[in-house]
DNA sequence: TTGTAAGCGTTATCAT
DNA sequence: ATGATAACGCTTACAA
């Protein structure tokens, strides 16, 4: 059997309640924690988080639920995730909820069987307003923390971008350079995320009295075959564009491939502004010109805010943080 | 409070004992067992996980541990094993480990005081070589599967793909497409894996007595800019080969953007062999042809083998299993 | 500050 | 087949 607090106390000459109060930072008389710190050392001892967390009812756990696993800035932010809350001994529980509700549902149970202390949850694809169960979810006093897709009509902590201003000026940048024929490769409509890309997009064209052609609004599905589809449509049409912003990394890469195979010359022939930045794209030549999110912040701040909650504040909830895009002007477009 | 067995048994007049064997599925009289199953369900009872834990120890939940979450083929597996595990009613704990020993060691101690039930490790580009923490932990009596690397000298249960054959397979496949001019992209020196592809290579070649030309071994390390980098080089080298096997997605897509950047044709100038799927190549035209990963298999065996040992079912421990890879022959390569 | 004892929600043993 | 009771390893009143 595992050495337990009642070996190490019998070993130190204290009570187990003593070295459960060691274990749990109360002060101890001199000389006792130094015997319980010396039995802890000499009998290997290792805390049962499963037995402390019986108790109190939790597990030291934390979830993180989205769609796949395949999306990178999805497993980016988990990574910084899971290095915050491991300083305060947290582990990480991964869910793949594929997309759908009902899944979703059962992870949730899953979650609240194993007495999880806290979930972040990435909506991604189709927002959150299509995870209906969530509001059911929500009442069940565990801390959710929501990034990048509010729920509407129900509130509770959420992380955003500056999406609209992120796309406006990314727009902007290249009006200014003289482009007046950009297209937008957006990822999905129902996606609250992408409704505020396509907004900061109109405004902006709309700041500098430029006409938007209808054909120049584009729908990739965040997949690469939507970014290759949407350029080569772009490409072919009767005004095409001599700027694309796209939205997304996946889709970017779609759209560098298509101009590669089309032959066009970045930025020559046309100029390319991306979303984020992904492994393969550092082989792209030019490098690509790109809206960047602040991925370490998205993660430090979720992590906090959804710790701040388990610990029991919720004196500013619910909080909506948003953070700052930052542009990368880099090769992939020029100015006209 | 949450609603627990001793609530359930007051409601169907039987001890919290019989509701206990009710839930782990031994037989009831049968108007007791409508009876429990009525206040089940009247009071939405839910099991206690951590609670059901504390006495056998364990936890209910199995860990992957992998150096970081980009790689999108240990996510998809990761995605499987997922799947596979919550029939069971396991949950997945995510560790990351940095490629760092040290890191490996707190995440294992981590999840030792988790009482996790097993782990699943995919050393990946290091190789399980250099993880030497590992042989202390295999001592633990906590089953552990490694994917794609062994551990010299150590036995524990380990699932591979036929990486030599794969690899001589492909590399014939060029030359009887006479193709005599192959090069190869290599992740890195250190990793079994590309070891044994690596040899699969020379041992084509050298099964039809083809010249290898020191130049084209190449060391891409994993990266798209390594992919890209080696494929220039061999572009400029005074031997430049006429086909180029890449062992891994990322590389792939950096060999691609090389080719692209250099404006050569692919198949026309040069065929390109990959390896793997991945999505972002969806969009690149021709297709790729490639050497695929089972990838749903790996996840199937992983996550069976460790169940079975967590169930433990140690008859034919350690367990090495080979799985076949497949080529898919698509417009990247042609015949010459 | 410390020891004692009760309790967290289960499982498992032992009679019956 | 069932009920009573003792674990499991820890936290936390309560008393001293």
């Amino acid at each position: 059997m595992a050495v337990t607090i009642y070996d190490v106390a019998k070993k130190a000459g204290v009570s187990h309640g003593t070295v459960s109060r060691y274990l749990n930072g109360y002060s101890l008389r001199e000389n006792n924690r130094t015997r319980v710190e010396q039995a802890i050392q000499e009998l290997n001892f290792q805390e049962n988080i499963i037995a402390k967390g019986l108790k109190g009812n939790r597990s030291m756990a934390i979830a993180v639920l989205t769609p796949r696993y395949t999306a990178v800035f999805v497993m980016l932010i988990t990574t910084i995730i899971e290095k915050i809350v491991a300083r305060e001994n947290y582990g990480l529980v991964m869910c793949n909820f594929e997309d759908d509700d009902e899944q979703l549902r059962q992870k949730l149970l899953f979650l609240q069987r194993r007495a999880i202390d806290g979930v972040i949850i990435f909506p991604e694809d189709k927002g959150a307003a299509g995870l209906r169960i969530l509001h059911e979810y929500l009442n069940l006093h565990i801390p959710v923390v929501l990034i990048n897709e509010p729920i509407p009509g129900f509130e509770t902590d959420l992380i955003l971008v500056d999406n609209a201003v992120a796309s406006f000026r990314a727009v902007e940048q290249l009006i200014l350079g003289n482009h007046k024929d950009i297209a937008i490769i957006n990822g999905s409509q129902e996606s609250y995320l992408c409704q505020q890309r396509l907004k900061g997009y109109y405004e902006a064209m709309q700041a500098y009295n430029l006409k938007v052609e209808e054909e120049w609004v584009k729908w990739g599905n965040f997949h690469s075959v939507g970014g290759y589809t949407a350029t080569k449509e772009l490409c072919a049409s009767p005004h095409p564009p001599s700027a694309i912003f796209v939205v997304s990394y996946y889709m970017t890469m779609g759209a560098v491939m298509a101009l590669h195979e089309l032959r066009l010359r970045i930025p020559d022939d046309i100029s390319i502004f991306g979303f984020d930045h992904f492994e393969p794209a550092d082989a792209i030549q030019p490098a690509l010109t790109v809206v960047e999110h602040p991925v370490e912040k998205i993660g430090e701040q979720a992590a906090h805010l959804l710790l701040r909650r388990i610990r029991g504040d919720y004196s500013d909830f619910p909080q909506t943080i948003t953070l700052n895009t930052t542009m990368l002007i880099r090769g992939s477009t020029r100015n006209l």
